[in-house]
DNA sequence: AACATATTCACCTCTTGGGGTGAATATCAG
DNA sequence: CTGATATTCACCCCAAGAGGTGAATATGTT
């Protein structure tokens, strides 16, 4: 799942696209209007983020409600922050590396 | 730079890659011994977290010695603590999706 | 029924990631 | 010089991402 949600951020699209959605709710149609790139292309995109679960869908008749679900964001900023603390140690280690160059 | 810093932690042998520097220095070798892949998938996999600036490099002779270095994850870190600061506002609506569902 | 809207499905192209192998390069040890 | 070690380079293959177009499906409107 990890795999998934940063692969899913990971795409400037598909931030733009997380971007949109945290001002509310939309439908498909309204979150691809910004875009230089095809309804279709966007779609995918969306397609991809309820993969990671970022993106939850409320269908509407023909029109389809994206909301944001922040859960999987968790456990990524958990993993980056874990390693943060973990690096902190090898800092004098990279200052060798960084003199040397 | 964002985008190839998630894209570098996006694969999990890359961050399992960096969880073994995270111990301390080490050789290309070194590094690639544990994976069950060949030292040159090992390599390339390098290249990216190089170019994602996560892992810099030192010669010494015939010898390659990587360290992390942990500033592009302050970027990525801030990124998603931002997004679940502003998605934190829309989590009505996300409960409005799933009780739908 | 007829038409318009919202979204996806099915296909195509191009690029990139992830894996492999074998050769090239550079360095170290006899 | 010879041989071993460390790493990359130059290819190959396959899967997946990112984009496109056109048709299909479903719903709403008149």
């Amino acid at each position: 799942m990890l795999d998934d949600t940063l692969t899913a951020i990971a795409d400037p699209t598909r931030r733009a696209i997380l971007a949109r959605l945290a001002t509310g709710e939309a439908r498909v149609t309204d979150v691809a209007r910004p875009f230089p790139i095809s309804l279709n292309s966007v779609s995918k995109h969306i397609r991809m983020l309820e993969r990671a679960g970022l993106v939850v869908r409320r269908v509407e008749g023909r029109e389809h409600f994206l909301a944001l679900d922040p859960r999987p964001l968790d456990e990524a900023a958990q993993w980056i922050d874990q390693q943060r603390r973990l690096w902190s140690r090898t800092l004098n280690e990279l200052e060798k590396v960084l003199n040397d160059a």
